[in-house]
RNA sequence: UGGCCCGUAGUUCAACUGGUUAGAACGUCGGACUUUGACUCCGGAUGUUGCAGGUUCGAGUCCUGCCGGGCCAGCCA
């Protein structure tokens, strides 16, 4: 593995170091650990809510390991809770997970494996490792005790083995009602380590599994189910996040009271993503949907993967920037900015471009033929050959961007002004001679003539121009919806010192416009993603009708923009 | 309050496991180029490696103590 740092050959980039903590760790047991050579991973969501961009990099980092060593990754359906488990998460994680580009070995669910589980809690309560305890939940969490105070032993721990296999059966029957029972590992009640204070591996639920139906009253809880899976299925790395970290001790017990060999999984943690202006835990994501902050777990403000998916990220950028991102086990906050530099540079080499005008100002070019429309060639894409050109018509009538004209110019300032002569994009050079203006004062109307010998955007004299500005043709021009986003957040860090995350909710993180588009757009598919000349690059919306012209963008991103920085700098 | 994890440019990560002047990306600033103020290219700035001691010829790396942050007391995952 001799990546250079940040490598970019092929469009593909590496990570900073090209190497991390749990790829070296992988190696390390790749070359002479217990597995026999052998890796594998897994990727367990719970089927109870949408991918998000944190879990695009435990999928990057899961698949690629595995990948690097020829090794496996299952997708586990942590189905071990009927309460908030649904079929149609299954369905949504799947499909998201194979539009990031990832295909498992096998797709699986915690529940194949509840007949084990319950084999396995049975040799538990033989060896006298588990119990059935008749305290209620309330009891159960004061008997826990404190960090710094003992838990109190349940006066049920030491019952019988046979007692406590009868009673487990019971459960398992259904014979008594939520809560009045749960199976406990039988530990140390005075364990440092709160996870260690017997914790419950089996819980009374009647409800209806979405797979298992009602075959099961008892539900497995993740701690017991989680290691047990990893281990039936050959699991040799069981990659997770930081907040495991204290259940790993849990996690080796149960393995070693099992009796497993040395070929058993290893949990490592590392640090799950943050990223700044946004949100990502399931909980606040949830409650941006219900609170109708945004239209849906499909928005394309929503950090999800069928967010990003609408919005226009591509997922090989998501990839880039998962992987170039890294693993480490430091809870840091990623700036946004870095992913949407990964979708630019993706974008910037592949999307074809358009020109549409989002705030039109009206140009009328006086010297230009009455009722005449000429045709331009415009270039696709200058960054791809391959692309070819398009033709683009011209008439006397146009539409400029309002920001591309200023009555009254600073001198840092390139665009039209009164005097001023610029070139339209693939067009001619106009200069602006008279403005017309409205009862406020505002501009309504530029008054300008082209230069017939600046055709196709050149001067034969050599004069040259500072700017040029993209526009549309007036009657030909295409009226299409256009989503501009800005930060679903204004904090950096939504809910940081302790504010409540919603407080800093933008509300003005979408606004829609109406814009002016040349004919051309009409060939763009819903879900494609091109360039608006100088202003950024859109993505039509996955659910337009693609038999119609389009209807509706979306700004996956702007564009670099010097000039916006040069007005911030100055006020 | 106890235990565990973690502190390296603004941000995220490196630093060949104790060895020369601590690097890169994104961001930022400046310049070149330009029919996108984009892209590309060149260059600059930003570090008391959390702090204080210690070991050593030599410490970002090892030790001790502080400080700061995160996680843990669900029959959630």
């Amino acid at each position: 593995m001799e990546a250079e740092p940040n490598d970019n050959e092929g469009g593909r980039v590496t990570s900073n170091s090209g190497t991390d903590f749990i790829r070296e760790l992988i190696q390390s047991d790749a070359d002479h650990g217990p597995y026999g050579g052998r890796v594998q991973t897994r990727f367990p969501p719970e089927p109870n809510g949408f991918l998000h961009i944190g879990h695009a990099k435990s999928i990057c980092l899961n698949f690629g390991v595995a990948a690097e060593h020829g090794g496996r990754t299952v997708l586990r359906f942590d189905d071990t809770n009927p309460e908030t488990e649904d079929e149609r998460y299954v369905a949504a994680i799947r499909e998201d997970l194979a539009w990031l580009g990832f295909e498992p070995s096998e797709v699986v669910y915690a529940s194949d494996y509840f007949d084990q589980l319950h084999r396995w809690a049975v040799q538990l309560i033989e060896q006298g490792l588990a119990y059935v305890d008749d305290q209620d939940a309330e009891t159960i969490s004061e008997n826990r005790g404190g960090f710094t105070t003992p838990g109190v032993d349940s006066p049920w721990r030491d019952r019988s083995v046979d007692e406590n296999r009868d009673l487990f059966e019971r459960m398992t029957a259904g014979e008594f009602g939520e809560g009045q029972r749960v199976l406990r590992a039988k530990i140390d009640m005075n364990h440092e380590n709160m996870q260690m204070r017997d914790p419950v591996m089996y819980r009374i639920r009647n409800q209806h599994h979405f797979r298992t139906g009602d075959s099961w009253v008892i539900y497995p809880t993740y701690d017991w189910a989680h290691g047990q899976s990893d281990a039936i299925e050959g699991t040799t790395h069981s990659l997770c996040t930081l907040e495991f970290d204290s259940h790993r001790p849990l996690y080796d017990w149960f393995h070693g009271a099992l009796g497993l060999g040395d070929d058993r999984p290893r949990q490592t943690e590392f640090a799950r993503l943050n990223l700044t202006h946004t949100v990502l835990s399931k909980r606040r994501l949830l409650q941006l949907v219900d609170d109708g902050h945004v239209d849906g777990w499909d928005d394309a403000r929503m950090p999800t993967v069928r967010g990003l998916r609408r919005r226009g990220y591509p997922a090989q950028a998501i990839r880039d920037f998962c992987g170039h991102i890294g693993i480490a086990r430091v809870n840091g906050t990623h700036e946004i900015e870095l992913l949407e530099s990964f979708v630019r540079r993706q974008h910037n080499a592949t999307a074809l471009r358009r020109m549409a005008v989002l705030d039109p100002l009206e140009v009328v070019i006086t010297n230009w033929p009455d009722g005449q429309t000429d045709t331009r060639e415009a270039i696709n894409n200058p960054e791809d050959d391959t692309a070819g050109v398009r033709e683009v018509p011209f008439s006397g009538r146009l539409f400029i961007e309002r920001d591309d004209f200023m009555l009254d110019p600073p001198s840092k300032f390139f665009r039209l002004a009164p005097g001023r002569e610029v070139r339209l994009r693939a067009g001619y050079f106009i200069t602006c001679n008279d403005v017309e203006t409205g009862p406020d004062g505002e501009v309504i109307r530029l008054i300008c003539t082209y230069d017939p010998e600046t055709a196709g955007g050149q001067a034969p004299d050599g004069r040259k121009v500072k700017a040029t500005i993209h526009w549309v043709a007036a009657e030909t021009a295409l009226d299409v919806k256009v989503e501009l986003y800005e930060r679903l957040f204004t904090e950096a860090l939504p809910g940081a010192d302790g504010a409540d995350p919603m407080a800093s909710l933008n509300p003005d993180s979408r606004l829609t416009r109406t814009a002016k588009a040349e004919p051309a757009l009409a060939d763009i598919a819903p879900g494609e993603v091109v360039q608006f000349e100088r202003l950024g690059y859109f993505a039509r919306d996955l659910d337009d009708d693609p038999n119609t012209s389009p209807t509706r963008f979306h700004r996956t991103v702007g564009l670099r923009d010097e000039w916006a920085n040069i007005q911030k700098r100055q006020g």
